[in-house]
DNA sequence: TATCGATGGTTGTACGTACAAGCGAAGGCG
DNA sequence: CGCCTTCGCTTGTACGTACAACCATCGATA
């Protein structure tokens, strides 16, 4: 119509085009036979059968000999055959994050889905790279570790394109605020809420809480530390609670501890930690304040990792569904790629798992 | 010719694809115009039209309007573009492995690969799986960690098929015996070596070593063990070596260690164990005992893992260069996969790290 | 009732024509 | 010598015909 210039079969292209866009065509829907659309479009059967030709390569149209030209939507199709996972994760060879991928993999493995790894090294930048790499080819579904969760997410728009696209995605351990998406993660509230409560149950007053504060998952334990406190009558002294960035993770709460302990009489019963690999950490500081564990210094530690059980003291800990956590965020993502589901957030209860590193206090 | 059944611009393609096969047509070749191959063939132009459409939808025609047809090999660029390379390894969440993966997955991130990861858990159908599902789509690449190595490899078949399909790949920790194939590991026979040499002139004399059988690096570590004893003259007690494999590696050398330490005054003044996990075990089996490492018993692991740092005793191990090996790995082979380079194998020096698990015996 | 065959509709194969559009080289013109 | 036109080739678009292969349905037959 417009312009004489545009091939014939291009037009007819897109018009058919548009109707998948404007919802005309439906998946496995009949599409009028090739005769039909030559006498509406004016034009001869040859020039329709090129256009179909070209939209079946492209995997718009089905046609069955003898029975006719069928609708089907493609990208849906081409991700559900990329048959292919992202993880995106904090680190990759710390910590329990082995653990998360490793449950995942084995589920993934075991629906047939090829396991996508990349780490963000908790920095933002290598956290876009490894969007851009994962969805520069096809994709079937992304599990999203948050980087730096507390501090907003400049890589927005990388993730409003995810569902542009159609790729389903799921977060662990926390969420970013400003996404509206399903995730599955620890009660970090409840655990620094047990934590506390667990230790005056066993007569400590003076409790030290350390936790990260550039991820949501310390600030909501550091949430349940202070409630505890509130909710036996008692206030957390500011002192006592030292705040930390991944950068500072290795010097500040090791230099703060040594400094608490150092105050003879004053100093704190009761260490709870933001994590396992602290609380080894704050174990090495005690040891070189020359107090022991938990005779004078008791230590909470959170996640229940492999170094809470390979340290001299065994840490007291909360636990974390790890390898389960991995599991179930592959089977739920599956789902909704196969199924269409949508996915609610799971939420995991801590346990405390009591073994040497807490002591009774008179 | 022979049947008439099969269509003809199908029997057009066939002969153009074996063209191509037996380098008739080399790339960027011209093809003989429509209207030649027409005649040739005695079909209309029409016909090959057909034919020059799908190979050229297909990767292995170029269409230049006014120009001619043109030639170019499609197979090489698709697993090129892949940009994608798996890594197989035994386990992911346990141990070194995650600092291997690691090490490998910066390199290839920072090249602008895409990391698959697969883990076999130790068992031979779970790499078949592996191979298959990484296969079943493009690949740049892959690097193996050889499931027990020592027993031999039925999977061959799969390898052989990655050589025909040009996929190049690399072996690391160790590598299959049936197989030609560039790998990266660790000299584990002089780690061996050195770790008996050290405790020999720390003055140890009853010396016991637990080793793992069904990976060459456990058969390795022994050859090691025995090697220096003989250099010293002495000869390693039979009763004083332990065999186990991995179904069996959480009780046998535990039970071992402990019938060992109840010998009283003929019982082993220092262990050499297959790695540190396992080292880690046995110090839990000498506290069982009533002992105390390293007053009563030195003990030696392998591999420099976390676990040696986050034990209350700090261990005596050997290096293993996990993340730089990872690294490696990763460039080597992308230099393979672009470059076309053949790799040749890395061997890696143990070095000692002197802790705090073997002391001096008089 | 169950089975077979005819029938009309669909896409697949194969050939044909005609002209358009684009490239490159040969040849003519200033 | 340099530029432009022309010409012959290429592939691209568009239409047409004819028949084959295949599918679903209906109706006749056993």
């Amino acid at each position: 119509m417009n312009n004489r210039r545009i091939p014939k079969y291009i037009q007819l292209k897109k018009e058919l085009l548009s109707w998948f866009e404007s919802g005309k065509l439906q998946r496995g829907q009949q599409v009028p036979s090739e005769n039909e659309i030559a006498e509406q479009f004016g034009m001869s059967r040859q020039t329709v059968r090129q256009t179909f030709g070209e939209l079946e390569k492209e995997g718009w149209l089905e046609r069955i000999q003898g029975k006719g030209t069928f609708a089907r939507h493609p990208q849906r199709r081409e991700a559900e055959q990329a048959k292919t996972i992202g993880i995106i994760t904090t680190y990759i060879s710390d910590y329990i994050f082995p653990h998360i991928v490793r449950g995942a993999e084995a589920e993934l493995r075991s629906q047939g889905y090829r396991l996508l790894l990349s780490s963000t090294d908790n920095t933002k930048e290598k956290e876009m790279e490894s969007l851009q790499l994962m969805t520069s080819q096809p994709l079937s579904g992304l599990i999203i570790e948050p980087t730096k969760s507390a501090e907003g997410n400049p890589n927005l728009a990388y993730f409003l394109e995810l569902q542009e696209k159609g790729i389903p995605y799921l977060m662990i351990n926390e969420k970013y605020r400003e996404l509206e998406c399903a995730c599955l993660k620890v009660d970090d509230e409840a655990g620094g809420y047990k934590a506390v409560q667990y230790l005056l149950e066993m007569g400590h007053t003076q409790i030290a809480g350390f936790f990260k504060r550039d991820d949501l998952q310390g600030v909501n334990r550091l949430k349940g530390f202070l409630a505890a406190h509130k909710a036996a009558g008692m206030s957390a002294s500011p002192k006592r609670v030292v705040t930390y960035t991944t950068e500072e993770k290795n010097s500040l709460p090791y230099r703060q501890a040594l400094q608490m302990l150092g105050e003879g009489e004053n100093r704190p019963t009761a260490f709870v930690c933001y994590n396992d690999e602290l609380a080894v950490l704050l174990m090495e500081a005690v040891a070189e304040s020359g107090l022991q564990v938990p005779e004078d210094v008791s230590i909470i530690g959170f996640d229940d990792s492999s170094l809470a059980t390979a340290s001299g003291t065994k840490l007291t800990t909360l636990t974390h569904p790890k390898t389960e956590m991995g599991q179930a965020a592959a089977s739920q993502l599956i789902a909704m790629i196969e199924q269409g589901k949508t996915a609610r957030d799971t939420i995991y209860e801590p346990e405390l798992i009591v073994r040497d590193s807490v002591a009774k206090r008179n």
